[in-house]
DNA sequence: CTGAAAGCGCTTACAG
DNA sequence: CTGAAAGCGCTTACAG
């Protein structure tokens, strides 16, 4: 059927084990004749020879398949482009990707993973306990695995710079004349949340406004989540913000900063006049906004890309890398949603 | 360091051959006595034993490995979506997916795919063309595969009914008491776009015109997409569409339907009242902005389901099934972008 | 009905 | 420096 290592010994008359070693450039090749490993080489590619990467895997003791983790979580979007990032940093250095939901029983995914004798998983979850049960298993596996998006204390994971992030929202705000400004944040109850992102972002907007409006204290508002396709709802949202008289606004994502947009659309006020508005990722949705929207944007697919190459080096013991949590800056971007606003005299 | 089936053949002392027929339910395992039986799957589940699937598939000569091929086109929601549903349908019925771009050259990829023997692959491109050099490699090896979202004529291919979707849209505006509609679509050129789905939904809106308006000629607009976030490019178009007295508006996705949306919002027209909007997809674009888009939902999910199940019906030869192009229905969804007309006296 | 054996396609440790 | 051999963890055809 497939073209195997012992066709191309056969039609060679070269030893298997040396085409092996030829073929996998293998120091040891280079002491054949330059003349014989052309052959092999040559004859290989004519008889369109692709080795079998299992049978390679289960002669070598170990495979080069990563998998990739993620639960049902946010956009869809962003999950996708990690694994974009995650499959390029994949690809570029031999490795293979599969992929699964975090939907199963741990003990059932780490038998799909174990099955393929994965070297490495890369989790795409919003909370550390999601994956607590499977990190033990893997660590008594002596599996690595990383986190995006999300921190790994003592562990391989990269998160962007979302604190800084806000604060240079809060600062750029400052800086071309709001006076008061609010963060947004979405969550169920008055319980501070427990998504990590979360509270990078809020703390970021504290300690942001802390220095750049020691005078002020740190406005923070908290919407329904489950309402906030609720007209009514959405204009008492409004009209305490413009009760306040808040002339800039930052949002903990763009999908939320776009239903505030909207809903102060609906009621006559438009954007940027009304207030600043600032959303949080850089999402599609911020560039399909009228106006369209400021946004601290996030590199989603170079974090996955990191924690990709982070897991490899430590699957091929790259002892030179320390394994720690990595922080990646963000950049806000601003469009049409923010505009500079006058001294007041 | 894994245990193997040899271990819990020592540890049973049951012959290894059993307990591989026990552990894969293969009907000779029947004949062995209940308690035997029990005994392995025991030892076995205490023991942790996950099947090497690497040496499974070594050595029953086919793995159950399916690949997810895709360009980066579109959206990458809907790649995502596709991709979940794929997925989805893989895990129910035992098969792991490896993804990989469409970027390598078709040898090397065909290479990565014969790699790891995969049993099938599904594409998800948006034109046959890009997939044609492989797909020609798959057929003489004899590797199914399918399309989503495009179809495939004589193979296995999945798409939404989106001539359908946009002739509904046609009922639903006239019955609800429009008299001029439009569909708008984008392309380089004037040159017919040679996009599978843009050709669809086109005719789709060409017969559902010339079916439900008999006295209309069927009005497209095209806009260069490169264009469309130009403002007097895009103002433009809405001149066209006011001076013609256009009164519902049917676009071919819901990004353009967003961005006619928010440039007449910027020139004080407010849909629906200065016309009704249908987007396309029912993306999540479709709800973020305000109003929010009536649109054709499309189910990514279950095109991606579709596919795979076809193909590992081919793969596992399930002869009942034939072979063809699959057509899923889609549904108009109506939200706040679109109104009743009143009939003019 | 059961068991011992050969084989899948590789890799690598081990003699010459 | 090279070659023949054993081994990886499974599956399955083949004798008893």
């Amino acid at each position: 059927m497939a073209v195997t290592l012992k066709d191309i010994s056969r039609e060679t008359g070269i030893n298997l084990c040396s085409v092996s070693q030829v073929l996998n450039d293998h120091p040891r090749a280079q002491s054949l004749r330059p003349e014989t490993r052309q052959l092999i080489l040559e004859t290989a590619s004519r008889l369109g020879y692709s080795k079998n990467q299992m049978a390679a895997a289960i002669g070598k003791k170990h495979s080069n398949v990563l998998a990739f983790v993620h639960s049902d979580m946010g956009t869809v979007e962003y999950t996708g482009r990690i694994q974009n990032g995650v499959i390029e940093a994949a690809g570029e250095r031999g490795y293979t990707l599969i992929v699964h939901h975090i939907g199963d029983s741990p003990e059932a995914l780490l038998r799909k993973l174990t099955g393929w004798r994965v070297a490495g998983v890369i989790f795409h979850v919003s909370q550390l306990r999601q994956i607590e049960p499977l990190a033990e298993l893997l660590d008594h596996e002596k599996i690595p695995y990383g986190t995006v998006n999300l921190s790994n204390p003592d562990g391989i994971g990269v998160t962007t710079d979302d604190a800084a992030g806000v604060m240079e929202s809060v600062r750029y705000l400052k800086e071309s004349g709001h006076r008061k400004i609010v963060y947004l944040y979405t969550g169920k109850s008055e319980v501070i949340p427990d998504i990590e992102y979360k509270i990078r972002r809020i703390s970021g907007f504290e300690s942001g406004i802390r220095k750049i409006y020691p005078e002020e204290t740190p406005y923070l508002q908290r919407i329904d989540y489950s309402r906030s396709h609720d007209l009514k709802y959405m204009e008492s949202v409004l009209s305490d913000l413009l009760k306040n008289q808040v002339d800039g606004v930052i949002c903990e994502s763009d999908v939320l900063a776009s239903a505030l947009n909207n809903i102060a659309f609906f009621k006559g006020y438009h954007v940027p006049e009304v207030f600043s508005l600032i959303g949080f990722g850089g999402s599609m949705i911020s560039e399909t906004t009228y106006p369209m929207l400021s946004s601290v944007v996030q590199d989603f697919e170079k974090m996955g890309k990191i924690v990709t190459d982070s897991i490899i080096d430590a699957i091929e013991k790259k002892k030179g890398k320390k394994i720690q949590n990595q922080l990646l800056s963000v950049s806000l971007q601003i469009r049409h949603s923010s505009i500079q606003r006058k001294k007041q005299s």
